[in-house]
DNA sequence: GACTGGAAGTGAACGGTGTTAGCTAACGGC
DNA sequence: GCCGTTAGCTAACACCGTTCACTTCCAGTC
């Protein structure tokens, strides 16, 4: 962007690096509310009151974080998808579903964070208006991903999706307001299989992180492979679902 | 249980019973992480180190918190399920899932506590054995209620389940020794849709208590009855399924 | 080159937290 | 009536987020 820095701003710029850098050390290592301004002050030899400089408050280094995160996990399984061979949809979203479960898997603090209810400090007016607020945004270009590849499925090989009128009235109202802002028409049928897709995999993931499954499961792997299975054939792309590579 | 207590016992008890509710009052009205102990005791005119005589530490109310609320859902849900008529198990069911997403619609922070990433402080080495503490026991009976109905409806007019060597072995396995708990035997396919069913209610509950269905939807209302209705037809009472009472 | 304005960083402080230690006062069983 | 147990208190420690006043140092200007 905004390239032609001075060497004040270059500084700047480097210490924000650094703190956030840090703040995702701490926050790996010590938990979500381990993450604390002070810890990270004393992480990089600083005091917390010099925090202030560049964040208003925890709660805004902690949300510039949480943008972080999703913005590395969203490199991650695009890289993901990119790599697959043949490079057909179906294949994509079976590996990218499954770079989603490891990196949460592997990465419980930071899942919390994003994905679960820390972090979900609900003042209402505050929220109302800001729904544009940057983690929202980061969480949308996440979403965006599964979706895409969904809508690619459709677009190239299509999938059995009900038909606009049996959707309750009121869930055609708002799939209509959303499928206006995608940039390709969809039927509106695609977006519920995708939505209701997308829960299915969510909760998986966020059962087994958060330990809610442990009642039934000790390892929800192959229970993951075989909800990702019955996704492939909701997608009509069975025939892509290949035993986990690893 | 224990009826015979003395004069000392009850007031202790009554005591106990006064934290835990202060606690819960204070939780609903200044959410997960305002459940201060010293907010605890100031609402009730005592001060922090007096709690220290009832609960070893704050991780321990919180705890038996969790375990007063799991209790009072599921009572709850109970309650709901046996107040259907006709008491049809698949009935049953869908007032049973139409409930609890109420109740967590209705109880943001008393929800996010029992099902989110808050109070899932990971000791791996405390975790490991201490599967068998209240709180996941507390859970057990909740997952519990839904388990059972889905079993009743299979006992009783049974529905499409994979067979057992249609299941990935190391699934299978598993399967088994939680099937080994259950009073009534049944087929390792008829879990394998459960924990399918139960996945995708908790994924949708999850998504739109914790705020992340809003990229999509505003209201989840309709998509949830979606949801419900295609767990109907999987589990054969699509003839049960009727539109909301309310 | 001296001057000045602003930015970065500091220490002290306020009010909050969980938790521990030591004390007092009341209660229950002998 | 004594005496051990118990419930409650105060004081203290170490931590937290946040604010304020202060220094220090750098960049740009006369």
């Amino acid at each position: 962007m905004a390239e032609p820095s001075s060497r004040r701003e270059r500084a700047r710029a480097d210490t924000l690096r650094e703190i956030k850098q840090t703040a995702r050390r701490v926050l790996v290592d010590r938990g979500v509310d381990g993450l604390a301004l002070r810890a990270v002050a004393r992480e990089m030899g600083m005091t917390a009151p010099a925090l202030y400089r560049y964040f208003d408050s925890r709660e805004e280094l902690v949300e510039s974080v949480v943008v972080d995160l999703y913005g590395e996990l969203c490199d991650q399984l695009e890289a993901v998808r990119d790599d697959v061979e043949p490079a057909t949809p179906g294949l994509q979203l079976m590996e990218v579903a499954r770079a989603f479960r490891t990196w949460a898997t592997t990465h419980h603090a930071e899942f919390g964070l994003l994905f679960g209810s820390a972090g979900e400090r609900v003042l209402p007016d505050d929220f109302r208006d800001d729904c544009a607020r940057p983690a929202q945004e980061a969480a949308a270009r996440f979403g965006g991903v599964f979706a895409a590849l969904v809508a690619r499925v459709y677009l190239e090989q299509g999938f059995p999706v009900p038909a606009d009128d049996e959707l309750d009235p009121a869930l055609q109202e708002q799939l209509t307001t959303w499928c206006a802002k995608l940039p390709v028409p969809l039927p509106l049928g695609v977006m519920s299989v995708f939505l209701s897709c997308w829960i299915r995999l969510y909760g998986m993931v966020c059962m087994e992180v958060f330990g809610h499954l442990r009642f039934a499961l000790d390892d929800a792997g192959p229970m993951f492979e075989a909800e990702l299975h019955s996704l492939a054939e909701i997608l009509g792309v069975a025939d892509a679902y290949r035993p986990p590579s690893s």
